[in-house]
DNA sequence: CATTTATGTCAACGTCGCTGACATAAATCG
DNA sequence: CGATTTATGTCAGCGACGTTGACATAAATG
């Protein structure tokens, strides 16, 4: 339950100049970090069987949580070239976990799902991700998972956050 | 001051049984990519100025914050392999970012200290990170940055996180 | 003196970003 | 209708950064 037998020295209150310490901002930094390359750590291996890597994970989430996502929508989100995208869609449709449809309005549009396999896949490799969050979420307890959430939100560029903050509330599935 | 102009989910509130909602899941999954890219982007922008990638800003970052380490004990916090580090620790030298000194108890060791030049790459690297994390922390609250930190400290396994707290706790500078 | 340890280095490989250019099909505009 | 724009795909080439496996050297250690 209780981590700080190192304590950290995250918060230097004093009200409205509220401004954090040296130590906390490091601290920050590289808990950023560490905590990233853990939650990342379980899907890498799973990948790695299957000569994926951590964008083909990416492309099988957004597609996951927004079927019927085009093309130019998954770059938005993910923010890389075209062709990086090309090189990791390409697979996942010939390996059969994503699906491509034509557009019913537009025709030039390749709308994007999951295969069955897909889906399967993409709740293997999210599932160790879920677990870590599932008991973080649970031994931090809720305001500590709402400062989390609210510090990761901040870390954002005005107009990322608002792009994230859509992306994140527009998912088609649960 | 206030993100939630779209609601998220977060919390599942049943006290003891507290379980996170599918929901609260994904947006905590989504939130550590778009949070970390954020975090990342702009040291990787200045990074590309001098053909350095993210690898270097983190050799540059622990040598800074622990200025005498070791390469393997570098390596053991980068957990990457002698060959990694070797391909970004050499331009750093040439460079003359980073220095090495035959250790005086055990001469095999090569200790690594960042030169001046070194210090001041380094800041310019760091500064827009911390400035994301000033005003985060700030915008937060206190209460944000204790869970933030509970949260991502949570994220890790149990020996990872032992490990990082060491780290953490143990830098030889402010 | 033999072994282990700390470090460096070589070759080869794969993922995943990038740029720039070009091709096709479909929508749209004047 | 014809010209332009849009959505997508694809080719060639490059760089960063991770991997494995093998080998070399110098210094510490038993």
């Amino acid at each position: 339950m209780t981590t700080s037998e190192a304590p950290l020295t995250f918060v230097c209150r004093d009200e409205e100049q509220n401004t954090p310490s040296e130590r906390a901002l490091r601290e920050g930094a590289e808990l950023m970090f560490f905590g990233y390359r853990s939650f990342t750590q379980d899907p890498d291996k799973i990948l790695s069987e299957r000569d994926y890597g951590r964008a083909h994970h990416r492309a099988l989430h957004f597609i996951g949580t927004q079927p019927g996502l085009s093309v130019a929508g998954l770059l938005d989100i993910l923010d890389v070239t075209k062709q990086s995208l090309a090189r990791v869609l390409k697979p996942l449709i010939d390996d059969g976990l994503v699906e491509q449809r034509v557009g019913e309005n537009d025709r030039r549009q390749r709308l994007l799902f999951l295969t069955d396999d897909g889906v399967a896949f993409e709740e293997r490799l999210s599932a160790p991700q879920r677990a870590r969050l599932t008991r973080a979420f649970r031994e931090a307890g809720p305001d500590a998972v709402e400062g989390f959430r609210f510090v990761l939100e901040l870390m954002m560029d005005e107009e990322q956050r608002k792009q994230a903050l859509t992306v994140i509330a527009g998912a088609k599935l649960p």
